[in-house]
RNA sequence: GUGGCCAUGGUGAAGCGGUUAACACAUACGACUGUGACUCGUACAUACGAGGGUUCAAAUCCCUCUGGCCACCCCA
């Protein structure tokens, strides 16, 4: 039997793959006019990384990494997700020392042992973007904007902006406290996973789907109500921003992470589009973080999004380009002249097909026609003698005369557009 | 990790115990001698996800495995 895939990872094809480079690419210029660099990361990390900074409770570091012993003897884990590594490169390069303000963005391949499913893969792809060094909104606010500006220029309304605070490590203590009052009174009508939450990850029975669980969180208290003076005034700061650029946004107060790190501004784009696989990019800001790995303490926000989830949204899109000319041939010595054109015409940047295999004449028109060439040239005694040919143009056959010369033919592309 | 549904060629699929495994699209070549698209002809699954079993006989029934989809879970 012939060999498959692993489960969970995936082929992109050019037909896919053109999606994807039309969203990386869009995303290279969105990002870079919004003055980030790139900064490329290495896949695998050692693994500690991941538990210090995701969180060693957290579903992701107990249940869904790819950690292994190296030869040294050394446990490193795939990456599950972005910014731990950027920021341990953050740290390890002393990037905050020529600027402790860095906007930097990455895109790769990301590793999760989950069930896959639709817009859920074992290997999958993140484009995430972070800012060090800003505690203003003014930052959180910026790269809300960048973000949805993303989203626009690649032509797609449908995800849209919800946004909440998480407080900090002063305020959420006291939240979860008064949330856990709240849940003590229903505890007997919670499911049992979130009985468990309730002293493991009480915010987390927020966004339970089960109906007596939703029901029972109804009237729960809000994390906004909760806040400290500097958590409430910072996010009241970036909503103002938000308005004054009139971005598009809800609040969502029900709205928790996954990821441990995560304080103040959390966010997420969602759609309605992709059943359970509704988060296309998410993130927040980590104050904490930078520290907490060892760094100075400089504060930092920023998100990732999930390219299959995006490539999703934009599956009826067409990325497909045709040739401009098909060139058929008659004979054997006719394809050295049509070999030496097609050159020719490649290195003015003309994309030229041509027959490789000496077939009827027939087959090589019916190959332009399934390559949707613009035009065809048929290339035989005649126009060697002549050094001219007739030139067709396939999608009605108007047919032009002109010199088998690049000059000629590009004179005559552009003529005719 | 849990539950449900599914698995026939390049694709969409019919077949539900004995068939040359239908049909359509796609593909290749030709009819049309130097011109595609339309039309017509020919070719195209020793093969029914894999491995076992039941049977005189299995794509069709049973078991196991693998994969896909959906929901849960989790998350981007």
């Amino acid at each position: 039997m012939a060999l498959k895939a692993v489960k969970g990872f995936n082929d992109i094809l050019p037909d896919e793959s053109r999606r994807w480079q039309y969203i990386e690419q869009t995303a290279r210029r969105v990002f870079e006019l919004n003055g980030f660099g790139e900064i490329r990361v290495p896949i695998v990390e050692k693994t500690e990384l991941f538990s210090r900074s995701i969180g060693d409770a957290t579903d992701i570091v107990e249940k869904e990494m790819y950690t292994f012993t190296d030869k040294g003897d050394n446990s490193v884990t795939l990456r599950p997700e972005g910014t731990a590594g950027v920021m341990r490169s953050f740290i390890e390069n002393k990037i905050y020392a020529l600027d402790p303000i860095a906007k930097l963005y990455y895109m790769g391949p990301m590793f999760r042992y989950e069930r896959p499913q639709k817009g859920r893969y074992r290997q999958f792809h993140q484009i995430g973007a972070e800012i060090t060094g800003v505690n203003d909104p003014l930052a959180d606010a910026q790269l809300l904007n960048m973000l949805t500006l993303f989203f626009r220029e690649i032509s797609l309304t449908e995800p849209t902006l919800q946004i909440n605070s998480l407080g900090c490590p002063e305020c959420r203590p006291n939240y979860r406290r008064a949330l856990q009052q709240f849940l003590q009174q229903r505890i007997e009508t919670l499911c049992d996973d979130c009985k468990r939450r309730f002293t493991t990850n009480p915010l987390r029975t927020l966004d339970c789907k089960i109906p007596g669980c939703a029901e029972a969180t109804a009237a729960a208290p809000s994390v906004l109500e909760h806040l400290c003076n500097e958590c409430d005034n910072h996010f009241n700061s970036v909503k103002r921003y938000l308005d004054l650029s009139a971005t598009p946004y809800s609040i969502n107060s029900r709205m928790v992470r996954g990821l441990d790190y995560y304080t103040r501004t959390t966010f997420e784009m969602v759609t309605g589009l992709l059943g359970s696989q509704s988060a296309v990019a998410a993130g927040g800001r980590y104050d904490g973080l930078i520290s907490q790995l060892g760094g100075p303490s400089i504060p930092g926000i920023g998100f990732a999004m999930g390219l299959e989830r995006v490539a999703l949204l934009l599956e009826n899109k067409d990325f497909t380009s045709n040739p401009e000319l098909f060139i058929a041939t008659i004979g054997s010595s006719e394809r050295d002249m049509a070999f030496t054109l097609m050159d020719g015409l490649l290195k003015s940047g003309i994309r030229v097909e041509m027959d490789c295999e000496s077939k009827s004449l027939k087959s090589q028109m019916r190959r332009a026609d399934k390559l949707k060439c613009r035009f065809s040239v048929v290339i035989g005694e005649n126009e060697i003698a002549t050094g001219k040919a007739v030139f067709k143009r396939m999608e009605d056959g108007l047919q032009s005369e002109s010199a088998l010369t690049v000059d000629g033919i590009k004179l005559l592309l552009g003529a005719v557009k």
